[in-house]
DNA sequence: CCCCTCTGCTTGAAAGTTAAACAACGTAGG
DNA sequence: CCTACGTTGTTTAACTTTCAAGCAGAGGGG
């Protein structure tokens, strides 16, 4: 049998502390801010804001529900419930796949465009005010390079790999 | 009356639209990604694991809820729930306040101490292998510096702000 | 064609979170 | 004192997310 190897582990740093605890109070926080102002000014959490702007940005604002899982990180339970309630609120309508018949498109309703385009004014500015506002270029950059960086390490190609919208 | 200035709001570019994008693919996955294993490890949420992780590091592993929530970045209410459940699972006991009525200590256990000496561990592996492990000395100073200035940022010293634990 | 397996998506229950209201205590001013 | 108001923490209900099945259709041998 293995016998567990028991090494001390690789404890943070102090400044890695500091590094990991700045950015879990910072998404904390981010987190929350959005999800407040879009649920004031927009009647939904952020990210059900979020389908509804990759759904605009589709040819026919359309998409099948697992590839739209894969767009917003999600597991396609969570999708499935998500676009349920905003089909309930006419934003978003299921339509049938013709060409496989267990498929679904979520497609966004003109009435969806139209909150999208009441809120979309409201939310870049909040998204602005806390973030990019904040940062010179130089830091805008180095935050696109490392949040990719760590992005793809948590998606990686290869078959078997624990993906939210393959779960 | 003030009639809405209607002015064209500051769309983001596309090289902020791509850091955006990235930072919310990241922190998603990354946030699912630290769930999922310390519900496996360790039979809690990230946010709860962090709480008790909190408690430890302070003199009589013991602190006030609203502390406590501060501390966290979350309201009092969410606070109050996780305690609750952390109690149940015998990790965290309640303690009264000799000096305020009103006031309420979070004191973690020995279970609580053993649990999180079992689990931490493994979650340090699996920050360091999902954040640390892919970054330069260089990237991570500036992601610690990035996330610095946004926490502070959503956090302001004035009062009537609207911050999560005074909510 | 049949069987087996895999894929796409949904469901219902349990767990976690939010928002609003509340009880109880502290505190400052009159 | 005593009143008004702020603070501390909890509670309820509504909502969101997760987890574990489950169902129906697709796909690939035999």
């Amino acid at each position: 049998m293995n016998r567990a190897p028991a090494e001390e582990p690789r404890w943070l740093t102090d400044e890695e502390q500091v590094v990991w605890r700045s950015f879990l109070d910072a998404t904390r926080l981010l987190d929350d801010h959005l999800d407040r102002q879009l649920q004031r000014d927009a009647g939904m959490p952020h990210l059900y804001y979020g389908l509804l702007v990759v759904l605009s940005e589709t040819p026919r604002r359309r998409m099948r529900m697992t590839e739209l899982a894969r767009q917003a990180k999600i597991t396609r339970s969570r999708l499935s419930h998500a676009i349920a309630r905003l089909e309930k609120n006419g934003w978003v309508r299921r339509e049938n796949c013709p060409s496989d018949k267990r498929g679904q498109f979520a497609v966004l309703t003109d009435a969806g465009l139209e909150v999208l385009r009441q809120a979309a004014p409201g939310h870049v500015a909040a998204v602005r005010q806390a973030l990019f506002d904040r940062l010179t270029p130089e830091q805008q950059k180095s935050l696109g390079e490392i949040m990719q960086i760590v992005a793809e390490g948590l998606q990686p190609k290869e078959a078997g790999a624990d993906l939210p919208w393959l779960r």
